[in-house]
RNA sequence: GCAGUGGUGGCGGAAUUGGUAGACGCGCAGGACUUAGAAUCCUGUGUCCUUAAAUAAGACUUGAGGGUUCGAUUCCCUCCCACUGCACCA
C-alpha cells in the first residue's frame, strides 16, 4: 500500500513485535483499570493459580489464554476490565517442592515467583500487573489470619479432636488431598489414621444455604451437581429404638422408614458412643459379648484407608448381646458393631432391612439373620429374597407390613412418618454429607493460626490474638520439615515467639503452632485484589467501595478441578461475610465458565508421565499470538483438547498469511470489494456471537474463511474495514493486530496512542447481511437430490418454487414423471417430494 | 455401583429451533514457481461401486441396534466403549 507512510516488512517478526507493544502498552497502561471510577467495571478472574514444580505448563496457558481472550473481547466492548494476576504460592505443594530440591520453602518462594512472573508476561495477557498479590505475603496473610479470627468470634471456629492422615515413611500429617486411594502420593505408603486435636470450621452451618443458592448460579451443570453431591442432602428420620431389658435407646437414621417391617437387626459404627462403652466395660452385657466387641472395635479402629477399601463388601461385624425393640411388631433385633457402617453419617447407627438393601443382605447372609421381604418386585413378585440380585432397592408396592400393605413405598413412606412421630417413636431429621472444613495442618509453610492459648490462667483457654498485633508472622526456622511425631515444625520456634501474652489476663500464653490449610488463602482473594492500592487497603481486608463496585466478579474462569473444594469454600466465606453484613452479596462468583483440559498424547500432562509441555520453547519459536490461537483452535474451550506439534505450524502460516494479506491488499483510497465487504460483516456477526459464548474455535474458522477470500485475486479491503477486521483477532493475537492496525492508522510512536485493545468491537451492518438468494434444496423422501441458488422471494413461495422447479431440466431427472404422494415445503429451505 | 461428559473422515473438529452431514484446519497426493531448497500459490481428498479419455451417475455413512418423522448427528428406548467426579452415605 504506497500511501502509508511508513514502511512494513513483508513477514511477521513475532519476537521483536512482542517485545515492543509489552513495552509500549506498560507505558501506556492499557491494561489497568481506574479501579475508584470506572467505566462500566467488568471483572475478569481466572482460578488463582499456585506455582507448580514444573513452572507454567501449556495447559495452565490454555486456562489464562482462554480467560483473557474473554476479558480482551469485554474491554473493546466498553467495558473497564480487571484481569489481575497472583500467586497462591503458600501451602503444602509448594512446601513439597522445597524439600525436593532441599531448598527452604522462604526462598523457593522467590525464584518461583520470578520465574512464573516472567513466564506469564510472555504468554501476551492482558494483566493488571499493579494488582498483584501472593498469599505468602505478610500483607496479604494478616487478612487471612483477619478472617479466622472472625470466624473464632462468630462462632464458626473450633478446636476438635480428629482423625488425621499420617504416613509412617514421610512421618508426616497428609492432607486429605494428599491421599490418592489410601496410600500417601509421594510414597506410596499406606496412610494411617491417628488422632489429633485440629481447628475446624463449621461450614455444616450453611450446608441449606449452599446447597439452595446453587440454583441461582450460572454455572456448568456438572460442577453445580458436584456440589449438590458432596453437599449430599439426605431427608430421613431418626428412630430411637428401646433397648431390651434397659432404659436405654438406640436411635438409627434411615430415608425409608416405610420397610421398618423388614428390620431385623441394628448394626453401629465402632466408633458409636455405645459400642466405645462396651469396650470399656460399661455397659452390662455377657463377658464374651463385650470381649467379642472389643477385640474387633480395636481392629477395626486401627485399620488403615488402604485396609478398609481392600476389605470393601466383606461384611464383618461382632453381635453386642443386645437387642433392639421394633415397636410396629415387637421383634427384637439384634444389635451388632461393624465397620461398614460409618461414624461422621446420620447417627452412626443403621437399622437393618436385609431384602431391600444390598449392604445389609450381605451382612443378613454373614451373620445369619433373617430376611424379610417387605416391598414387591418387578411384576409384583412377593417371593422371598434369598439371592443379591432379588435385593429391591427400587419403588414397588408394600407387603408383610400391617396397615401399609398395598400402598405404593413413596405414600407409604409419608404415613408411616406421620405415625412414628405421633406416637413419639421418630423424629424427622436431615443428614448431610458435608463435613466440618478442617483448618489445621501440621505443616510449615502457611500462615500461622492467630491462636494463643493461656497457660497462666487455664480458663481463659484459646484467645484469638488481637487484631492489632496481626500479622502473627511466620518466622524463619531451619527445621522446617514435617516432624517425626506429629506436631508442628512450628514448635521449634524460638522462645521469643511461641510464647506471648494472654489478650484476657495478661499472663503468659502459648502461641497455636498449626498453620492455616491453603484453601483459606484462596478462599477470600478475589476480594483483595479490586482492593489493593485503595485508601483502606492498610486498614482493611478489603475495601468496601472498591467491592461495591467490581463485586461479585463478572466471570470466573478455571478448570473442573475445583469443583468442590475451593469454590465450596469461597461460597462459604462470601455467605458468611454476608451474613456479617460485610458483603451486599452472598455468592462471589455468579457466572462460572469451566474450561477444559488440555492433554498430551491422550493423557494428563504430568511430570511422572513425562509429558508435561513446557510454553516457553514454543513462544520463542512461534510467539504467544500463535500459540494462543492455535490452543484455541484446538476445540472448544470447555472440551480442552490433545495438545500436537503438527498443527501449530499450520496456525504459524494462517498467522504469516494475515500479515501478507493485510500489508498487500489493503487499499487506503478504495473501498471494500462487495463479497468481500458482505463476508467481513458476517464474520463480524459469527465473532461477535462467538466470543460472547466462549466459542473460540468457531470465531477462529469464520476469520480464517474471511482472509481466505481475502487473499482471492479480485478482493481487497478498505483501509478502515481492515482496521475492523484486526479487531476481531486482536484478542487471540494481541501483538500482531496491533502492530498492523497502529502501521493501518499510520501511528509513528509519536502523539496520543490509541490501543487496537481499548478500541470498540466493531459492529455488523445489518445492511450487509441481507441474503438477496439462498441455496435451495430439491429433496425426494428425504433425501437431498438437487442444490439450487435461487432469489430470497422465490423460496419463501410454494407456489413460486414450485414453478421455478418445474423448469429446471434437473427436477425432471429426479422425479421422472413420478407423481407427489406428498409435498413438504419449508420456506427459505426445501422441497421434499415424497413419493 | 451412582452421577456427569463425550463417541462424526487418516487426525482435531463444524453443523442457531429436527431440514444440503463433514465448515475451518492438520495430514496426504498431484501440480506451479525455483539451479535447488525454504517460503508461497493452485488442484484434489468420507467409504464403496458403476460407467468412463474426461465430465458424470448411484448406493452407503455421525459408537451398535430399534423407534417417532416427509426428513434424525439432533428427539425417544435398549446396549457398548472412553474419560472425569463421588463411592459401604443407611
Amino acid at each position: 500500500m504506497r500511501t502509508m507512510k511508513n514502511t512494513i516488512p513483508s513477514r511477521y517478526d513475532h519476537a521483536t513485535i512482542s517485545a515492543k507493544w509489552q513495552k509500549i502498552w506498560a507505558d501506556a497502561r492499557v491494561y489497568e483499570p481506574n479501579l475508584d471510577h470506572p467505566v462500566d467495571p467488568y471483572y475478569n478472574l481466572m482460578m488463582f493459580p499456585y506455582p507448580s514444580a514444573e513452572g507454567l505448563h501449556v495447559g495452565n496457558m490454555y486456562a489464562f489464554s482462554g480467560a483473557d481472550i474473554a476479558g480482551r473481547f469485554q474491554r473493546m466492548n466498553g467495558h473497564d476490565v480487571l484481569e489481575p494476576i497472583g500467586l497462591d504460592g503458600f501451602g503444602i505443594h509448594s512446601e513439597n517442592y522445597a524439600m525436593k530440591i532441599g531448598k527452604h520453602p522462604a526462598e523457593q518462594a522467590l525464584v518461583s515467583e520470578k520465574h512464573f512472573y516472567e513466564q506469564l508476561q510472555q504468554i501476551g495477557n492482558g494483566f493488571a500487573w499493579n494488582e498483584r498479590l501472593e498469599t505468602y505475603d505478610p500483607e496479604y496473610y494478616k487478612w487471612t489470619q483477619w478472617l479466622f479470627i472472625q470466624m473464632f468470634k462468630k462462632g464458626l471456629a473450633y478446636k476438635a479432636i480428629s482423625k488425621v492422615n499420617w504416613c509412617p515413611s514421610c512421618k508426616t500429617v497428609l492432607a486429605d488431598e494428599q491421599v490418592e486411594d489410601g496410600v500417601c502420593e509421594r510414597c506410596k505408603t499406606v496412610v494411617e489414621r491417628k488422632d489429633a486435636k485440629q481447628w475446624f470450621f463449621r461450614i455444616t452451618n450453611y450446608a441449606d444455604t449452599l446447597l439452595k443458592n446453587i440454583e441461582k448460579l450460572r454455572w456448568p451443570e456438572a460442577i453445580k451437581i458436584a456440589q449438590r453431591q458432596w453437599i449430599g442432602k439426605k431427608e430421613g428420620v431418626e428412630i430411637a429404638y428401646p433397648i431390651a431389658d434397659t432404659d436405654e435407646k438406640i436411635t438409627c437414621f434411615t430415608t425409608r422408614p416405610e420397610t421398618n417391617f423388614g428390620a431385623t437387626f441394628v448394626v453401629i459404627a465402632p466408633e458409636h458412643e455405645l459400642a466405645m462403652r462396651i469396650s470399656r466395660g460399661e455397659v452390662e452385657i455377657a463377658r464374651e459379648h463385650q470381649d467379642e466387641v472389643k477385640t474387633y472395635c480395636d481392629q477395626a479402629l486401627k485399620k488403615s484407608e488402604q485396609q478398609r477399601l481392600e476389605d470393601a463388601r466383606k461384611k464383618t461385624g461382632a453381635f453386642t448381646g443386645l437387642y433392639a425393640i421394633n415397636k410396629l411388631n415387637n421383634s427384637k433385633m439384634p444389635i451388632y458393631v461393624a465397620d461398614f457402617v460409618l461414624a461422621g453419617f446420620g447417627t452412626g447407627a443403621v437399622v437393618g432391612v436385609p431384602a431391600h438393601d444390598l449392604r445389609d443382605f450381605e451382612f443378613a447372609q454373614v451373620m445369619e439373620l433373617p430376611i424379610i421381604r417387605v416391598v414387591t418386585g418387578k411384576n409384583g413378585d412377593t417371593t422371598p429374597v434369598v439371592d443379591k440380585n432379588q435385593v429391591q432397592e427400587d419403588d414397588g408396592a408394600m407387603i408383610n407390613s400391617a396397615f401399609l400393605d398395598g400402598l405404593e413405598v413413596a405414600v407409604a413412606s409419608k404415613k408411616i412418618i406421620e405415625y412414628m412421630v405421633e406416637k413419639g417413636w421418630a423424629t424427622r431429621s436431615t443428614s448431610y454429607h458435608l463435613r466440618d472444613w478442617l483448618i489445621s495442618r501440621q505443616r510449615f509453610w502457611g500462615p500461622p493460626i492467630p491462636m494463643v492459648e493461656c497457660v497462666g490462667t487455664p480458663s481463659c483457654g484459646w484467645q484469638p490474638v488481637p487484631e492489632d498485633q496481626l500479622p502473627v508472622e511466620l518466622p524463619y526456622i531451619e527445621e522446617y520439615k514435617p516432624m517425626g511425631d506429629g506436631k508442628s515444625p512450628l514448635e521449634k520456634a524460638p522462645e521469643s515467639w511461641l510464647m506471648t501474652t494472654c489478650p484476657r489476663c495478661g499472663e503468659t500464653a502459648k502461641r497455636e503452632t498449626d498453620v492455616s490449610d491453603t484453601f483459606l488463602d484462596s478462599s477470600w482473594y478475589f476480594l483483595r485484589y479490586p482492593s489493593l492500592g485503595s485508601k483502606t487497603a492498610s486498614t482493611l481486608a478489603f475495601d468496601p467501595e472498591r467491592i461495591k463496585t467490581w463485586m461479585p466478579v463478572s466471570a470466573y474462569i478455571g478448570g473442573a478441578e475445583h469443583a468442590v473444594l475451593h469454590l465450596l469454600y469461597a461460597r462459604f466465606v462470601t455467605i458468611a461475610l454476608h451474613e456479617w453484613g460485610l458483603l451486599s452479596f452472598d455468592e462471589p462468583f455468579p457466572f462460572l465458565f469451566g474450561h477444559g483440559l488440555i492433554i498430551k498424547d491422550g493423557a494428563k500432562m504430568s511430570k511422572s508421565r513425562g509429558n508435561v509441555v513446557n510454553p516457553d520453547e514454543y513462544i520463542v519459536k512461534f510467539g504467544a499470538d500463535t500459540l494462543r490461537t492455535y490452543l484455541m483452535f484446538l476445540g472448544p474451550y470447555d472440551q480442552g483438547g490433545d495438545f500436537r506439534d503438527d498443527g501449530i505450524a499450520g496456525m504459524e502460516r494462517w498467522m504469516q498469511r494475515v500479515w501478507r494479506t493485510v500489508v498487500e491488499k489493503t487499499s487506503a483510497t478504495n473501498p471494500t470489494t462487495p463479497a468481500l465487504q458482505k463476508k467481513l460483516h458476517q464474520t463480524i456477526q459469527k465473532c461477535t456471537h462467538d466470543l460472547g459464548e466462549f466459542h473460540y474455535n468457531t470465531a477462529i474458522a469464520s476469520m480464517m474463511e474471511c482472509v481466505n477470500l481475502w487473499n482471492d485475486a479480485s478482493e481487497s479491503m478498505s483501509r478502515e474495514d481492515a482496521m475492523q477486521f484486526l479487531c476481531l483477532l486482536a484478542p487471540f493475537a494481541p501483538y500482531m493486530t496491533e502492530e498492523l492496525f497502529q502501521w493501518l492508522g499510520c501511528w509513528d510512536g509519536e502523539g496520543e496512542f490509541r490501543s487496537i485493545h481499548r478500541s470498540n468491537w466493531p459492529i455488523a451492518n445489518p445492511q450487509f447481511l441481507v441474503q438477496n438468494d439462498v441455496s435451495f434444496v430439491l429433496q425426494m423422501n428425504g433425501k437431498t437430490k438437487a442444490v439450487f441458488t435461487v432469489p430470497l422471494t422465490t423460496a419463501r413461495s410454494q407456489e413460486r418454487i414450485e414453478t421455478f422447479l418445474q423448469s429446471q431440466e434437473k427436477t425432471k431427472q429426479v422425479l421422472r414423471g413420478a407423481v407427489p404422494k406428498k409435498t413438504v415445503f419449508v420456506p427459505e429451505k426445501l422441497i421434499n417430494y415424497v413419493i
